[in-house]
RNA sequence: GGGUUCGUAGCUCAGUUGGUUAGAGCGCCACAGUGACAUUGUGGAGGUCAGAGGUUCAACUCCUCUCGGACCCACCA
């Protein structure tokens, strides 16, 4: 006798182990159902599941993919597809040392305190201890990864995938070593990319200073010490009568300098004064100026953002304070013309920190985007261009494609190095004698192949991170190929579907797409399939601290895993923002427990015995219990629990074929990826149609003795398909349910998915 | 500056290629007292589908504009 209500604690964990230990997370594991002898010819279906960050615990919005991808696993699984879902982590450099050096500050710590081995070692701890919370998380979910195949981005298997291809991309010339402006971060010390930059609008005084015969503005009269040349438009009449290369005398901040006219049609006529002086070092634009006509680039800032001797009685000031007392000099001097003090502009910040980016001339190593590759083959960018053009890759809804298009079109190189210490080293090594650099795979150069000198020295920058994820779909299964022997790539790749957030389209979406094509010549997986954030039933976004974080351990303590998983997929359209309130889960726990009640009405009628086999519709054909093959035959095919000649009343064939209805649909909308709508689908006929309706008409039924046979059965079959279909959603309650109907040893997990029966038999 | 997207019941949202009385959850009102479930059932109130115009036999759905909101990308000294 099933208790009056479903209680997820007492069966999430049990089912959970069940279910790992009956091997059928792996792809190897056939259900019992398919043809078992022979080779196994099911068609392999992969997800490889996005990595969470090491830093932290997971929470709701992790769950959502998570969910998704199980929904897709679970069904493709009851299906007869070979499944492999393959879980790992992500070191996330920049993002773990960012969380980590916190966390040391409150410790009244610092990594600039600490030796590199000792920092990397603190936080290979730390990471290890947030990895096992967040896969106990994943495990509370229902998640049916492979754990066999966990696996860690700084696995070593895994970063020799990515050594491998940094030699080859460096070989083919696509990686490049520059001395170039980049966004430089002065609390983090290190550069960033174009996308780990973030823009805030701003009021703040715009100067215009006396420059000699000219009147420049600047937003920054920090910059200006070293700047001796002046530059104006071509074809701008107002300056018509100076030439390039002119010079002029003038007196600037400390004392008369020689000015150096310059013509470029960068400048913008429009704004300002139409003249402008240049900071090559440390504005883009103008380095591009002075890069393109040859002019010199001096350093006015250091890297901690502190004035350089240049600036004379300024220097080692910071730039703010330095600001205004270099303002009131010019004032004394007569030349500043005058403030705009109203003036709106975007300043450019570090997005985590929120410190102004200065840019900087820093070494760094880069992937060229828009390069050809050898033999005249696309660039990387123009490889994945095509990959959607040939709809090699589908990004669903077509409104990231195009977002994802526009991106890719104005793609410029990426910097891949980072100045931190969480990561993946470089593994280059430079001579100090001749200058030859060394790409060293396997750390095994110790001379220099030049020059046969041993003063060798490692570059002490890292990989951002996404120069190792954004090669996950295949380093995952070769790094597993190396630690088992296995030859999986072969076997799984492409995937079929990455399921992700939408606001790593440009991250990382992008990166296994280019990666992916250089490598392996294939594109990394079928179906791009993005969701959005979730929010709080505010549409705020959730953070630690506005202090409305959806921990999602917590929500499965008090509604079960089920609820929170069909909460968060419920009526939301794929890729659209998620209010997650606490009312919607409750509700959902609700309708776990309605299942559960159905259940328990149904196997109590009549004297309490539950019926042991599933019921077939509604086919009375005999079974000897094994197939024309010899293999047993599918529980959903068995013979009828009741025969006899009864009668399908109205009732019985209304619910047949909304049954039937419903496997369409809810398959439909799966094939689709309209979860959401086939999660209504069940959830209006299960509740509406099935309990409300026909479990009401049975109770008549069930009184006459010529129609009690047929309802049991009509009963039973609509229930144990109803359960199938509704287990990728809520995979516990279901498996409980069919666990209490069928005994545990026969699982849920691995019935066959019903397909649509022909309208005709509903007779 | 370029681009994307949204505006449907009090609130949060569905509505798949245009096709009969526009749906759900929560909330609200009335009734039902427990042999599946009160984590329930039955019934009900509530929407000019932001506004205007256009295409069509037919528009919540397609096109244009207006108003209002969200977001992404780029970024000019």
């Amino acid at each position: 006798m099933m208790e009056k209500a479903y209680d997820p604690k007492k069966y999430e964990a049990d089912i959970y182990r069940r279910w790992e230990a009956s091997g059928f997370f792996a792809p190897e594991a056939r259900p019992p159902w398919a043809d078992n002898p022979g080779p196994d010819t099911r068609e392999p279906y992969t997800i490889i599941m996005p990595p969470p960050n090491a830093n932290a615990p997971s929470h709701v919005g992790h769950a959502l993919g998570y969910t998704i991808q199980d929904i897709l696993i679970r069904w493709q699984r009851m299906r007869g597809r070979r499944t492999l879902w393959l879980p790992g982590t992500d070191h996330a450099g920049f993002e773990t040392q960012v969380v980590f050096e916190k966390k040391l500050e409150k410790e009244g710590l610092s990594r600039f305190k600490m030796t590199r081995e000792e920092f990397y070692q603190a936080c290979w701890d730390y990471v290890q201890t947030n990895k096992h919370i967040s896969e106990e998380a994943i495990r509370r979910l229902g998640a049916s990864c492979d754990w066999s195949r966990n696996i860690f981005t700084l696995d070593p298997e895994i970063i020799k995938v990515v050594y491998q291809t940094f030699k080859q991309m460096y070989d083919d010339g696509l990686i490049y070593r520059g001395n170039r402006i980049s966004h430089w971060c002065p609390k983090h010390q290190t550069t960033l990319s174009d996308l780990e930059t973030k823009y805030e609008e701003r009021a703040e005084p715009f100067y215009y200073f006396k420059y000699g015969p000219f009147v420049i503005g600047t937003s920054r009269p920090e910059t200006k010490f070293g700047d001796k040349y002046v530059v104006m438009h071509p074809d701008d009449p107002r300056y018509a009568k100076y030439h390039e290369g002119q010079q002029i005398n003038l007196e600037w901040i400390n004392g008369p300098i020689t000015a150096t006219i310059i013509k470029d049609q960068a400048v913008d006529r429009e704004f300002g004064t139409g003249v402008m002086t240049i900071t090559p070092a440390h504005d883009a634009v103008d380095f591009a100026i002075a890069e393109r006509r040859g002019l010199d680039i001096e350093p006015v800032i250091d890297k901690r953002g502190k004035l350089l001797p240049i600036a004379g009685e300024f220097a080692g000031r910071k730039i703010l304070e330095a600001r205004s007392k270099i303002v009131e000099k010019l004032q004394a001097k007569g030349l500043v013309d005058h403030i705009d003090k109203k003036y709106q502009h975007n300043v450019q910040m570090c997005y985590k920190c929120s410190t102004l980016i200065e840019p900087q001339i820093v070494p760094q190593w880069y992937v060229a985007m828009t390069k050809p590759l050898p033999g005249g083959r696309p660039s990387l960018r123009d490889l994945a261009l095509q990959a959607l053009d040939k709809k090699e890759v589908e990004i669903v809804t077509e409104r990231f494609a195009k977002i994802f298009r526009h991106w890719m079109e104005n793609i410029r190189d990426w910097p891949i190095s980072r100045q931190i210490w969480w990561g993946i080293p470089i593994p280059v090594k430079y001579c100090g004698d001749c200058g030859e650099i060394i790409i060293d795979v396997i750390g095994s150069v110790k001379k220099c192949p030049q020059c046969s000198r041993e003063q060798l020295t490692p570059d002490p920058d890292t990989f951002d991170t996404w120069f190792s994820s954004g090669q996950w779909p295949y380093a995952t299964l070769l790094a597993n190929d190396a630690k088992q022997g296995t030859q999986t790539l072969a076997q799984y790749y492409p995937t079929q579907v990455m399921e992700t957030a939408w606001d790593i389209l440009f991250f990382w979406v992008a990166r296994m797409i280019m990666f992916s094509y250089y490598r392996t010549g294939k594109p990394p997986f079928q179906k791009v399939f993005l969701h959005g954030l979730v929010r709080d039933k505010d549409r705020q976004k959730m953070s630690k601290s506005k202090g409305n974080v959806i921990d999602p351990l917590g929500v499965i303590d008090l509604y079960g895993a089920d609820a929170l998983r069909f909460a968060l997929i419920f009526s939301t359209a794929a890729g659209n923002d998620i209010p997650l309130a606490e009312d919607k889960i409750k509700g959902m726990k609700h309708f776990a427990n309605k299942v559960w009640n159905i259940a328990r009405y149904i196997t109590g009628i009549g004297d309490g015995h539950v019926i042991p086999a599933p019921v077939s519709f509604p086919r009375k054909r005999e079974s000897t219990g094994v197939n024309s093959s010899g293999n047993p035959v599918p529980a959903s095919d068995w013979i009828p629990a009741f025969g006899g000649d009864d009668k399908w009343t109205d009732a019985d064939k209304l619910i047949l074929s909304q049954l039937n209805q419903t496997i369409t649909d809810v398959t439909d909308n799966l094939e689709n990826f309209r979860l959401h709508e086939a999660a209504q689908t069940l959830y209006d006929f299960i509740w509406h149609e099935f309990a409300d309706k026909y479990l009401e008409a049975s109770k008549e039924q069930l009184k006459n003795e010529a129609l009690k046979n047929s309802t049991l059965n009509n009963l039973y079959f609509v229930l144990a398909t109803s359960l199938k279909l509704l287990h990728p959603f809520m995979p516990f309650v279901t498996e409980a349910i069919w666990g209490e109907m069928y005994g545990k040893e026969r699982l849920l997990i691995v019935e066959k998915w019903s397909s649509s029966t022909d309208e005709s038999e509903v007779v």
